[in-house]
DNA sequence: ACGCCAAAATGAATGGCATTTACAATATGC
DNA sequence: GCATATTGTAAATGCCATTCATTTTGGCGT
């Protein structure tokens, strides 16, 4: 019965995380300001805890659309290719990729999703684990069909991919370096490779 | 001429770096204020700027010290150890052991260390680099003496496993998992070494 | 012992920023 | 068209890093 608006307020969302994903990741999530936000989103600075409840949740929300379009990459990537060291190469390519590509969203991925102090139950925590497990479905796929030996710590070998990718990626970015991605993910998959084919 | 104190700085520093390192690692960087620091270390907060010169500062000084703390710990440790293998697990081991047993300092290094955005020559910053070049040092060593195979690109092979590790123990502390230091440490060196030696 | 005075120490500004709030505009169902 | 719930705004509020004007202290020459 009462006075409901429409899509309005879907324009204005996406309004705001517009101008919250460009002003993040232009300047890093400290160094933001709301009161930037909205300007850039031209609205008041209050109106924004209309829409989200903090500015924590805001970066959520903003990392949340990053994962999803990532995601959608990376699930038919990943699917496409036959066989174990193809799938782990698409998928180290792919992460790698994103990362490197855009300095800003792989400060904010690094600092704020890895290092977040809370452990609530955030969206793009969510997506995270969905991320994850995209590459614990290619480690059973490979431990199912033999192409790799059985008794690896999947979780653990996961970390090791991911960490060591997010580590590089920052670290060729603090140094303005523009190595090859293509390289770097064939490089990184075959260290990985050759430590758990069941060939030598 | 002037009055100048003597050994009465050396213990304010102190008395000021100790209270900041229990405060930043009990509440986390951005919790911890000023203010608490002070009062942890019965001095003024104006003072603490007397000392440092920021609050980004006083962290790099706790970090610093921390980082000493483990050095002094790691380099004998590795030195001591005979071979490729055994002293890759000896770095791991204590890398991860000094992880996962205090949560706080875990958080810090992760969040702070990692995720820096200025990329300024900060104490903290040497110290990491310091921290790597032991770790390269094995790896040239085993390389010198065959023991792993040639063309090994050793800065990514520090990325995978420094980042391994930290990834490893963030999550084993987020889940309050108690896992054992030994039996991981163990884990991780043979997928590393199963992927860089000759043999198979 | 004494008192001078530079350095050390203090705590009250200052300014920036996230968040809240009191108020104003607006749009929807009747 | 009107009543009113919802959307939007701008001015608080409160916290916190950093600075500053002022006071205290302790080494040194006498």
């Amino acid at each position: 019965m009462p006075a409901i608006s429409a899509k309005r307020t879907q324009d204005r969302t996406d309004a705001i995380l517009d101008a919250a994903q460009r002003i993040f990741v232009e300047r890093g999530y400290q160094a933001a300001s709301i009161a930037d936000i909205a300007r850039a989103a031209e609205t008041s600075d209050g109106l924004i805890y209309r829409y989200f409840d903090s500015k924590r949740h805001l970066l959520d929300a903003v990392l949340a659309v990053f994962f999803h379009r990532i995601l959608a990459v990376l699930e038919p990537q990943v699917a496409a290719q036959e066989g174990f060291a193809n799938k782990l190469r698409a998928l180290i390519r792919v992460h790698l990729h994103v990362l490197m590509s855009d300095p800003g969203l792989c400060r904010l991925f690094i600092s704020e999703v890895r290092g977040v102090t809370d452990f609530a139950e955030s969206e793009a925590k969510k997506l995270t684990r969905r991320y994850g497990a995209v590459f614990l479905g290619v480690i059973r796929a490979a431990e199912a069909s033999g192409e790799i030996r059985t008794g690896i710590d999947a979780p653990m070998l996961r970390d090791l991919v991911f960490g060591g990718v997010e580590h590089f990626a920052w670290r060729a970015i603090s140094a303005r370096n523009k190595a090859s991605v293509e390289a770097a993910a064939e490089a990184f998959a075959n260290l990985i490779v050759d430590g758990v084919s069941c060939a030598p």
